[in-house]
DNA sequence: GGGTGCATGTAATGGGTTACATGATTCT
DNA sequence: AGAATCATGTAACCCATTACATGCACCC
């Protein structure tokens, strides 16, 4: 059997212990803060609060808001907090990731060079913004308030910086890489159009 | 709708273009070759093929050996050529990863250090223990017989090298940090006991 | 009145892993 | 005889996204 358990529970779990949130406020939370990581769809986030609260590892109140629509704010209760210990010390598997970008680029041989070195220019682009967003961040954790958790937040952005930094070099070598094979199409393509039309 | 589509069937048609093998060759290949960036399991392979056929995508004939069982062999179609090409003219979408690692320590306040600590090693030996591996690849792909293919196939392991390298600066310098915290958490509560016990 | 953000939910759909099932061949 | 590798496949289950549905409050 061994399900796949999710951790989609643990991670509201662990959410809740920050402060007390509703089910919108933790798809922003996940978005915002763990976004890099880890991500949930509102599609999951209010059935397994409903769950959870069933199960009585949260707890759950009505917040009537004048200026906005009314709320359900959810908190993590004793139990919860059992739950959450007990997941956190289990060994992390290691993920099996998905990277399409690569496995395009690991098939470039049935691709056109112009397409390749699009995928990757917009890949920099797109990774080097998320890398000067996490520079912020992690700027603001170092003089920010100080929580429990701060040095913890400060890791994961660190792993980001890190690893985004990496990609980019990556981008730059192989948009070099790119240019040369590119060289060597077009001299080919020249090669054999000169025996074509009789050159040389 | 937008149907996730998927791309299981084009990494079929892709490793097809190399030369025709089996579903079982199929799955080695993409556990050796594209493991650390992409994987399907049988259950998926299988399937895919059968439904690739039936389409016309690819081709395939029984293979008789002596020395082991019988096996299909699959050859990719003109008609799967195509539909490869137009899905690797496709952007590719950034992946949504999930890095339970990442998330565990992210809620690091509610764990025991010593539990992180352990994470964040095993980490380091199996990473560290992929960087060789890539190494090793990287280098046979330089040396070995040059196909189509094995410019991007380089890229594809040198974005392996680069990313791992990065974790693995990571790693050296959360342990560290992880080491500052449990000092001072030691201290803190040694402060607390010594309170407790009068001391000071 | 219409657009936007806040807020909560359900249902359909589907992708993908895992487990189950079977069998040949070779080596010890 | 049993284990290991090669080989192919199906069925169950479940996780997760997406789409759909609804409604409040506020501002232009």
């Amino acid at each position: 059997m061994a399900k796949r358990s999710s951790s989609s529970k643990e991670v509201l779990l662990g959410l809740l212990t920050i402060e007390p949130m509703s089910g919108y406020d933790l798809g922003q939370v996940i978005r915002d803060s763990i976004g890099h990581f880890w991500n949930e769809s509102y599609g999951q986030i209010y059935p397994n609060l409903k769950k959870l609260a069933a199960e009585g590892f949260v707890g759950s109140k009505a917040e009537r808001q004048k200026d906005k629509p009314d709320r359900r704010i959810y908190s993590i209760a004793p139990k919860g907090r059992k739950r959450l210990a007990e997941w956190l010390a289990i060994e992390p598997q290691p993920e099996i990731p998905r990277n399409e970008l690569l496995l395009k680029l690991f098939f470039g041989a049935q691709a056109s060079i112009e397409t390749l070195v699009g995928f990757v220019e917009r890949m920099a682009e797109r990774e080097g913004a998320q890398l000067r967003n996490f520079e912020r961040i992690h700027a603001e954790l170092e003089k920010g308030r100080q929580y429990p958790g701060t040095p913890y937040w400060k890791m994961a952005a660190r792993f980001g910086q890190i690893e985004l930094d990496a990609h980019l070099r990556w981008t730059q070598e192989s948009l070099a890489e790119l240019n040369k094979i590119a060289g060597k199409r077009r001299s080919r393509s020249l090669t054999r159009s000169e025996e074509r039309h009789g050159t040389k």
